[in-house]
DNA sequence: TCTATCATCGAACGCTTGTTCGAAACCTGT
DNA sequence: ACAGGTTTCGAACAAGCGTTCGATGATAGA
């Protein structure tokens, strides 16, 4: 979908999804008026409504265009690669790496996940379950081919999914170690991680002792 | 903070958190309205004000108390643990049993947290800072002891917390493996992915390619 | 130059929001 | 049965919200 030079309109479209997903990330997207979207566009209100029909299509904009673009280029990254191995390596940098470089758009697209209802939700929801189960099918027949036990493939893949997308929180580019480091550390814990070192395999079942699961119900369970 | 057999008032009270967390992990904090917490308490819209001031000091209260009881049932967990390793699997065991056991509020907690400001801001986060100090802590103890290197402890911590602190978004008690198999599940790939696998490290570089780095840069970046 | 389409705007509407206030109701110890 | 504090409530307010509408300006092909 991304991609050609572009019309005026759609290059003006591209500035006021590109302004408001600041203003989103900032503020979070109920918080947000459009009246702040017009200030910081410097465009009128109703001029706004000339690019999109609702509040909720400009976020769904703005979620679909940015998740489009993360998956066409993983696609394009992987496209002549064999090993899932290495296939998950460049799924991952490619990942971080758009992550760093559209911190707004993809805080906008982990946060307000909840924020899109009916039909916007369900097409979002449709790639991101396409993603997901590329990363579910990689780590499938990465699992087989190293003969990995003991690890489930669901909390495997969304573990690999909160450490790439909580980063929004934390990661200050300017205090932080770069992309590339990023992608390396984080590949090498969930990856070494996954694939599993023997010797700590051994000593994993020290801990289970159920007694302790059961302490920390609080005063929430009344 | 919590503990004692608490008057009628306190009592109350958490039944009015507990509500409020309910809604606000389903429809998020700024779509609620103190007319729905009203509606589910079958509390009156101004019957509500007496037990906090304002919305946001009620969202205080959620995020404080929770994490206030994760931290105090961690503390005395490990209180009387020496090894660095062992700790760090109890905190993670807790704070995934806590979480699971709680996902309403913690859900509040982890998704809420830019969503207050001021003072209430500030003492949430202080007590944040010391939990992740805590951890990070833990990791530079454990990375000393066992000659872990190439590691970054701040990514390292963090991608933690993104594993533990996602689950929101996707597990399921009823399909999903129970709290015993997430903590295990979570502590085996994290920690053997900390401590490091060698035969995982000769492979590293070879994807280290800069080459891909740049080729993700979007549309966004006009 | 005329015209049709594109792009923008000011002003307003109807609705929901968080919060307040003074008065009632409830409870408890005397 | 009374008094005092605790708890609850209905009704209202002001402010901000997303959205619409008809009209205006800009642009470009005939």
């Amino acid at each position: 979908m991304p991609g050609e030079p572009q019309s005026k309109y759609d290059q003006k479209l591209l500035h006021v999804l590109k302004t408001s997903s600041a203003i989103f990330a900032e503020k979070g997207y109920h918080s947000t008026s459009i009246r702040d979207i017009s200030r910081a566009t410097r465009m009128s209100l109703s001029g706004l409504y000339y690019y999109f029909k609702s509040k909720e299509e400009l976020l769904f904009l703005i979620q679909y265009h940015c998740f489009s673009t993360v998956m066409d280029d993983c696609r394009k990254l992987i496209a002549d690669v064999d090993d899932p191995v290495r296939r998950l390596k460049l799924l991952i940098e490619n990942h971080l790496n758009y992550f760093v470089n559209n911190m707004d758009e993809m805080k906008v697209l982990s946060h307000e996940a909840n924020s899109i209802s009916g039909e916007f939700f369900r097409k979002v929801n449709a790639k991101k379950r396409q993603y997901v189960d590329l990363v579910i099918d990689l780590l499938t027949e990465i699992a087989r081919e190293r003969r990995v036990k003991d690890v489930d493939i669901r909390v495997a893949a969304f573990s690999l999914f909160g450490m790439m997308n909580w980063i929004y929180n934390w990661y200050n580019p300017r205090k932080d170690v770069d992309v590339a480091g990023l992608s390396q550390n984080i590949t090498r814990i969930f990856l070494s991680g996954f694939l599993g070192d023997k010797s700590i395999e051994a000593e994993r079942l020290e801990t289970g002792r159920e007694s302790h699961l059961d302490r920390a119900v609080s005063i929430w369970q009344q």
